[in-house]
RNA sequence: GCGAAAGUGGCGGAACUGGCAGACGCGCUGGACUUAGAAUCCAGUGGGGAAACCCGUGAGAGUUCGAGUCUCUCCUUUCGCACCA
């Protein structure tokens, strides 16, 4: 052992240690309990960030935690390597995606090694590799088999410019990104998955997710959204039926049926089937239609944007009093839920109040407050009364409760075929296709004469070639005729191949079943029986709905299919906070502002207290930044750490440390140089701790019996330290107390200069302690020490102690003493000593005395081990 | 607008089941060692006060022997969803 600390050198030796033995490998033995962490697999970007270090981390510290207290712990590592910014590098440099993405993954897998990580690499996954996305196609089809995919034509973002389909996040205040030409809406047949088949069991299961955060949950169930309601169907009257060509009606849905009767008009969204037949007859309303359609598709401004709208000059009937309600054409409607038509109800509800307000619709008040005196709602001045009530002027229905109405309602339009209660979710389908190259091919062939043919199974996969390059107009795979070019299945004839590629939240939504069987030769195998479901996994709250929601319908499906025996892949879930760090930036004149890394910022302080933060430039010599505040690691505000220079500069130890020492996991964590510093000489102390003991010379036996007092005292400190780590990161994934727990521990122990032969040997029990409570965070260092303290297993073999009861019996207990409820002393007596005992110490203190006086102590509370408390 | 979470020293945070508020770290102050040091070690560090002691967990009320923790009202911040009929 050196007398110094060398990261570099520890971390090498640690990890060529593990490397030679693969001592992460594992495998299934039912004899073990399992324990799955898995966290959430990176896109291969190029480089490592600051949110990954962050996030393995804390899944390997549980990991190596729950390998030491006995588990068979499997902890993987893939790639979820298809995507848009592979495709985007391949414009900028003309290097084919696939190839990017391999470097990519090369470089990034070096780094998390760099790091220590105890992953299973055997088990490695890239969902760009054809091994592991023919099985995407492959459930695909068998979805297809059962209906839950089918083809649909769906609405996507069109470039004119560069004549290819824009993600959402690339269409800019309506723009393209690339071109800024404005975006247009087109339809085009699009593959969707039935997720609102499974809606239900989705948000039912939520209630078992027990090992979820709460606010996951909601989010989820918002998400889905589920309404219970009753759908009406309003008869066209004459001038729409003659539009229309045919008899009909409109359908809506509504969750308040009890205000039937004050529906005044019907709004209809823009793409409604009855807008786009009255727009046949009316230039000025196909305008209208436009307009909409071209409108804003950010939704946060549709949802505050002015209540437009148009008369269509047709009628549908009131389906109780016959009444002829004008058909209007509204901005606020929204096609994609419901029936894309709604009764407008302007007395009891706001949004129709606002439009009836703007366009001069009549209201009519059905529903009354159960308190209060009736009041008629006016526009403008006596708004909407939403809330749920008694009925009025509402014909055979007036008098009943809102709940009452609205099952009475139903009931009497279900009688005349006009409606029927039933429930209405948010979630829609999820639309899979992507007119992209770097995804995995959906398995369909186009044949003029027997039009959409699956492939078969013996053909999959169907291999995306890796060696086009895209140039930002249209996907390469329809321009590339090798590609399409095939024959149609079924006729032999020739055909067209499916050029469309699949959503990449299809490959997430079931990587963590491969890692299990990352070499079957079917989808799954009996492995995943053992493995699944996760135990803990780890990710960010970014995926909190959509990868979350789809993986939770994928497993579903797979379980229906008879492939798995459990429906929920992910029992307990942690979702780490973002990594932030300072926000420096320069405005030069003109209003361009520049920004700068916080480790180019030289801080100084004034006289007078003020920061003063400046930056030598090349071009303006030394400035004065503005401090902006907090802001998450980005490129765009250049305020990111590399992780490749911190594990350089400091160690994989002291990155690991830091990072799990400065904020509890699902907390925000606050980028700060010294608090790296702080942890890197923490584990400078803990080797000199170390290196001091050992270079001493053996310790003797502990003889825990003949202990000295301080002795004693100093053995009980580390138990207890043990006692609290174990449950901080077993149960609370309190990382952050886990290693106070050690740094006071060895606070202690540097007070602690006892060098006698039973002092030295508790010294040595003390620094096992502690090296073992640290090998999880700080594992490079903790497999030197322990082996220089004479051990001769490493000490990821070792098993994670118990803490000894012994040691953490008391001879004495310190007891707070209060008067009414205020601090008055601290006293000592024995453990086990009785109220009235502590009441005849505690009343022998000078300042109790004081306090009590003369006065007589009315009540005692008394809390064994604790707290008296005298009440006077 | 709706929903959720959170407000504790100069800063990150601790206090888990209602029982010593501020553990641990950073920063700062003083000292030791040193040619010197942003290295290391020691001591101090919520506010007021000479002290006894008093005050103190966003604000206000309440429950309790006792409230950072529970209840109510309000304020602020962050996050999520956002015309979902």
């Amino acid at each position: 052992m050196h007398e110094s600390y060398d990261a570099a050198a520890v971390e090498r030796a640690a990890q060529q240690y593990w490397d030679e033995r693969r001592s992460f490998e594992v495998r299934e033995d039912p004899a073990r309990t399992k324990f799955y962490c898995l966290s959430m697999l990176p896109y291969p970007s190029g480089r490592l960030h600051m949110g990954h270090v962050r996030n393995y981390t804390i899944g390997d510290v549980l990991a190596r935690f729950l390998r030491m207290q006995g588990h068979n712990v499997l902890q993987p590592m893939g790639w979820d390597a298809f995507g848009l910014p592979a495709e985007n590098a391949a414009i900028a440099n003309g290097v084919p995606p696939a190839r990017w993405t391999r470097e990519n993954i090369a470089h990034m897998r070096a780094q998390l090694k760099s790091l220590g990580f105890a992953i299973d690499w055997s088990r490695e996954v890239a969902t760009c590799d054809p091994g592991y996305y023919r099985w995407n196609q492959w459930l695909f089809l068998r979805m297809l088999e059962k209906g839950l995919a089918y083809r649909k034509t769906g609405v996507v973002n069109w470039d004119p410019v560069d004549q290819t389909v824009l993600a959402n996040e690339q269409v800019i205040e309506g723009r393209g990104w690339r071109t800024g030409a404005l975006v247009e809406k087109r339809e085009i047949p699009m593959y969707y998955l039935n997720i609102t088949r499974y809606a239900d069991e989705l948000l039912e299961a939520l209630d078992t997710l027990s090992g979820w955060p709460e606010r996951v949950r909601v989010m989820q169930a918002n998400w889905i959204g589920r309404s219970e309601g009753c759908e009406i169907a309003f008869p066209y009257a004459e001038d729409a039926a003659a539009v229309a060509g045919t008899a009909g009606v409109v359908r809506v849905f509504t969750t308040r049926a009890d205000t039937l009767f004050g529906a005044t008009f019907l709004a209809v969204a823009a793409e409604h089937p009855l807008a786009s037949a009255a727009a046949r007859a009316s230039p000025r309303l196909a305008a209208f239609i436009e307009e909409c359609r071209r409108g804003s598709v950010i939704e946060a401004e549709v949802a505050t944007q002015a209540k437009k709208g148009m008369a269509t000059g047709l009628h549908v009937l009131h389906p109780f009093s016959g009444e002829a309600l004008p058909v209007w054409v509204a901005n606020y409607v929204l096609m994609a839920y419901g029936e894309g038509a709604v009764m407008g109800v302007p007395a009891h509800d706001e949004r129709d109040f606002e439009f009836a307000l703007g366009h001069g619709l009549a209201v009519a008040t059905v529903v009354r407050s159960t308190h209060g005196a009736y009041e008629e709602v006016r526009a403008p001045w006596i708004p909407a009364y939403a809330e749920y009530g008694v009925t009025v002027n509402s014909g055979e229905f007036s008098g009943l409760s809102s709940q009452a109405a609205m099952d009475a309602i139903a009931t009497a339009l279900e009688a005349k075929g006009l409606g029927r209660k039933r429930v209405q979710f948010r979630l829609r389908d999820w639309g899979i296709s992507r007119q992209r190259y770097w995804g995995c091919p959906i398995p369909i062939i186009h044949c003029s004469a027997c039009g959409v043919v699956p492939v078969p199974d013996e053909a999959l996969p169907v291999i995306l070639p890796e060696d086009l390059v895209p140039d930002g107009s249209g996907n390469p795979l329809a321009k590339s005729a090798a590609f399409y070019e095939c024959s149609c299945p079924r006729c032999g004839g020739g055909a067209r191949r499916e050029t469309d590629t699949m959503d990449t939240f299809v490959d997430s939504s079931w990587y963590f079943l491969r890692y299990a069987c990352a070499d079957a030769a079917s989808m799954v195998d009996p492995r995943v029986d053992y493995w699944l479901p996760v135990d803990q996994y780890i990710g960010g709250i970014e995926h909190a709905i959509l990868h979350l929601l789809y993986a939770r319908f994928w497993t579903k499906v797979m379980r229906d299919m008879g492939l798995l025996s459990f429906g929920e892949p992910f029992s307990n879930l942690l979702t780490q906070g973002m990594v932030l760090n300072h926000v420096y930036s320069y405005q030069y004149e003109g209003g361009r502002k520049r920004y700068f890394n916080p480790a180019e910022v030289d801080t100084r302080r004034l006289a007078d207290g003020r920061e003063v933060n400046e930056v030598v430039t090349s071009d303006l010599g030394r400035i004065e930044v503005t401090h902006e505040g907090l802001g998450k690691m980005s490129k765009s505000e250049g305020n990111g750490v590399d992780p490749e220079g911190l594990v350089q500069r400091y160690g994989a130890d002291t990155a690991r440390l830091f990072m799990m020492f400065a904020s509890p996991p699902e907390q925000t964590l606050e980028w700060s140089d010294e608090g790296v510093q702080g942890a890197w000489r923490f584990i400078r102390r803990l080797w000199t701790a170390v290196y001091e003991h050992v270079a001493a010379g053996a310790a003797f036996a502990l003889e825990p019996h003949s202990l000295e007092p301080p002795q004693r005292e100093m053995r009980r400190a580390a138990h207890q330290a043990l006692a609290k780590a174990t449950d901080d990161i077993g149960r609370r994934r309190s990382f952050n107390t886990a290693i106070a727990a050690v740094m006071e521990l060895l606070n202690a122990l540097q007070r602690f200069t006892d060098l006698s032969p039973q002092g030295r040997a508790v010294r040595q029990e003390v620094l096992g302690i502690a090296v073992l409570i640290l090998s999880p965070i700080t594992p490079h260092v903790c497999h030197t020490l322990w082996l220089a303290l004479g051990h001769r297993r490493p000490v990821i073999e070792e098993r994670w102690p118990l803490p000894d009861a012994q040691a953490l019996t008391q001879d004495t207990l310190a007891i707070v003493v209060q008067v009414n409820g205020k601090l008055r002393g601290h006293i000592s007596v024995p453990a086990g000593a009785d109220e009235t005992a502590v009441r005849l110490a505690a009343l022998a203190d000078d300042n109790v005395r004081k306090f009590v006086a003369e006065r007589p102590v009315r009540r005692v509370i008394f809390v064994p081990g604790k707290l008296l408390n005298l009440v006077v």
